[in-house]
DNA sequence: AAATTTGTCTATTTACATTTC
DNA sequence: GGAAATGTAAATAGACAAATT
């Protein structure tokens, strides 16, 4: 029974067992996420101390405990010895960031895509493919070393992001997300944990939710990942990696400098963690600098994708593993697709060596340029990180209004934006930011009218 | 310390925990799979009671009930309550089935691949495809509310297979082991169980053993799944669902009878369990059987796909998800892809709904049925199981050789087989039997040349 | 049919490490 | 910089249930 009565102390979450269907672990898990998901538990707040918790319903601490890892996992808490546990501030955010179906006169702001540029230039060079002779084979089975050329072109591709692998090191997957997903099953098993930015891809997130892997956010210094936090991080957090985004960060649009990607570099090779390098954006900087995988290439996975910045109908992303876990992610990789369609990679590596890749960039950096400037036009008023070769911006909102309610009148007001709540990390505190895409909209104008609203709306606040 | 010296007792495995690193369950899981990797604990053997382990450890039976739990979801035991726990009688069999480079000269009769008739009329269809005025659209992002046509011709192809489902149902997916990942990882959590048949599909098996999922094994009657056993499974081992692949089932080629079909979703409805259906094969056989899905829709996925019969490289699949499951499993198939690729997703569509796809059924049909002439005249001595227009067979074994060590037997001699072992569940006792793949020699000469050796084995056992 | 063997699961004990104040 | 607060993780105790004899 419990010792004191607690009618007196004020607690933030007084669970009830009455009810419960046993075990109590579970019960009180369940309990705890109905209540988050119900609005009783806002986000950020702070739940009673394990022990508290546990006196208060006459059971251990231990049990408390394990209920609450459950939520954890989930994505739901965020537990630190000495400071607490709290509510995650991405508890009640969607990050399943897809419009499966945009309703008429909603214009799109939110998910990021690239302006159709290559579309009609992709179909020319396919035909062409078809034409020739042995074009049969494209539906056949692709045995993956009997492709050396294959590789080399992926090798071209990461050449482009400052980083020169070795093409023996070179996989295939169906996109960045399918990476993602196959390094982390291939590597993490479930409990592990990845270190990651405050606000990180929100695949990530998702994923790493559906395997039972736990993010942990690195503090950052300067708009970057944190070289203390990081060792902090890998000294008593026991992370197995953690997952970057050095160019163009999403959704931040940070571009990391060449002096963290070293430390960061060196960081992992001392703790032995595994760096999983993201160069989704990459392609579409004038700028490169070298990635951190060219700083510690024994323990960085490099993904070089393409279907992120210029057509998400080629479903092709190349990953550059170590040796030491290249077993993994290939066992992994199978397992998610037994292989990819030997026709997307075919097309994707033509596209590299035939230099075709270099005017695609070119023509999406123009546009992009173009589209940015529009934005710069509307928006000079207020702070909206991003380059101008950039897909998506970063908009830093005035006054005090959060992330998630300016979403929420944007959308009320017709353009749809994703909140910063959508991409936080833990216990990380969102930034009062929306990510806005300038790509997906289909025409400048619509991008102008979309823009046009943003800005009153801005004003308004 | 031990109340008693064992020195005198015969222990089947006398492990040591004296150099060993904490935590404890972790050294002593660690010790079991390096003697079982090595050798010293053959495939089959019986452990002693964890008592007695504990007992000759001196430490608590939890602690090395924990450290077998380890193995089991590694797959390389199992343990049953009663009975004992046993080294999985796969443990050593390599359950990845892909060639990824096949030595020159060996005839490829391992993995199943279908004959390359299609693969033709499939580049032709595309290069059509490609001549349409809006032909752009297909490198773009699909939105799959939008395509509702797409769904109609999976209804379509899911309805040859004895299944008509709702379109509202249907889901994509980069072909069926895609397929079986997103389920299992959307509807299943770390160390949840799953039925299957005795031997199974050895891609389900992969991703069961990476997700931490354990595969439990339902007893067969009459060369299907015993209802009595699946109601114990269901009642005692607390399975969420089945895996079932009632058409041609890989590797065995065993086609479920219509009561086995029912009888079964009967019982998946009345325990609440999900069923997965893998119509992988249905399309090459002649004749339709009602499918399980038929009798259980609430609670059966239905997995439909063309790169195992039509051509490798056509990586779709549709998957049917009844409505109480759609959300999870859609959010798993975005996780692991983001999306199909609207390319292939319209070209098989098309090849659906023009008809075109009961040529090529015809063509493969008739391609296997020459082919397994072929089989039988050379292997007319043998038990050689499967339909006429399958395209393996499961080849029983004479004399008292095992799968495996005949599979070592052939690849001597230039003919790549799977062994039984590779597809065994749990604790099952693998035939004395492998798999034979007809369809991937890519001539018939090849083939014919592959019996010849086999024949000549077979006779000299 | 009852007793025994055997694995499983939850809640607890206990030692520990970090963060906060 | 030391004490208190706080979460974590392994090992254990003990009740339980299925399979075997």
């Amino acid at each position: 029974m419990p010792v004191n009565s607690f009618e007196d102390y004020p607690m933030s979450w007084k669970p009830t067992l009455n009810d419960a269907v046993k075990p109590l672990y579970l019960a009180l898990a369940r309990q705890l996420e109905q209540d988050i998901k119900k609005g009783n538990l806002l986000p950020g707040t702070k739940l009673p101390p394990q022990r508290e918790l546990a006196d208060f319903l006459d059971i251990n601490v231990s049990t408390v405990s394990k209920a609450c890892k459950v939520c954890e996992l989930k994505g739901l808490l965020s537990a630190t010895v000495g400071s607490g546990t709290f509510v995650s501030f991405d508890a009640l955010a969607n990050a399943y960031l897809l419009p499966d179906d945009k309703p008429r006169n909603l214009i799109e702001m939110g998910a990021v895509f690239p302006d159709t540029a290559s579309f009609g230039p992709l179909i020319d060079h396919l035909k062409e493919m078809l034409n020739e002779s042995d074009a049969e084979k494209l539906f056949n089975y692709s045995r993956p070393n009997a492709n050396l050329w294959l590789k080399d072109a992926a090798v071209k591709l990461m050449e482009k992001g400052g980083f020169s692998p070795n093409p023996d090191s070179i996989l295939f997957s169906n996109g960045g997300q399918n990476a993602i997903t196959a390094i982390l099953a291939g590597l993490c098993r479930h409990g592990d944990k990845i270190g990651a930015d405050p606000h990180t891809y929100s695949g990530l997130k998702t994923t790493a939710s559906m395997l039972g892997i736990q993010l942990t956010p690195i503090r950052h210094l300067d708009g970057e990942m944190d070289a203390e936090a990081l060792i902090d991080a890998c000294k008593n957090e026991n992370i197995k990696g953690i997952y970057l985004i050095p160019d163009n960060h999403n959704p931040t649009t940070h571009t990391m400098s060449v002096e963290r990607r070293q430390m960061i570099g060196e960081i992992a090779k001392e703790y032995g963690i595994f760096i999983i390098e993201d160069g989704a954006y990459h392609i579409l900087s004038r700028e490169t600098r070298p990635a951190v995988a060219s700083f510690a290439s024994e323990q960085t996975i490099y993904i070089a994708s393409m279907s992120k910045t210029l057509a998400p109908g080629l479903r092709m992303a190349y990953v550059s593993v170590p040796e030491s876990y290249r077993k993994a992610v290939s066992k992994a990789l199978y397992n998610l697709n037994i292989s990819v369609s030997p026709l997307m990679a075919v097309l994707g590596a033509r596209v590299i060596v035939s230099g075709q890749l270099d005017d695609f960039i070119k023509n999406h950096q123009n546009n992009a340029t173009r589209r940015n400037a529009l934005a710069n036009a509307y928006l000079c008023d207020y702070q909206c990180r991003g380059d101008e070769t950039g897909i998506f911006r970063w908009l830093l909102l005035p006054g005090s209004i959060t992330g998630s309610d300016f979403e929420a009148l944007a959308l009320k007001n017709g353009v749809r934006l994703y909140a910063a709540e959508r991409f936080t990390v833990g216990n990380s505190l969102p930034s009062r930011a929306v990510r806005m895409s300038i790509g997906a909209p289909e025409t400048l104008e619509e991008l102008e009218q979309g823009l046009r609203i943003l800005k009153k709306l801005l004003d308004q606040i």
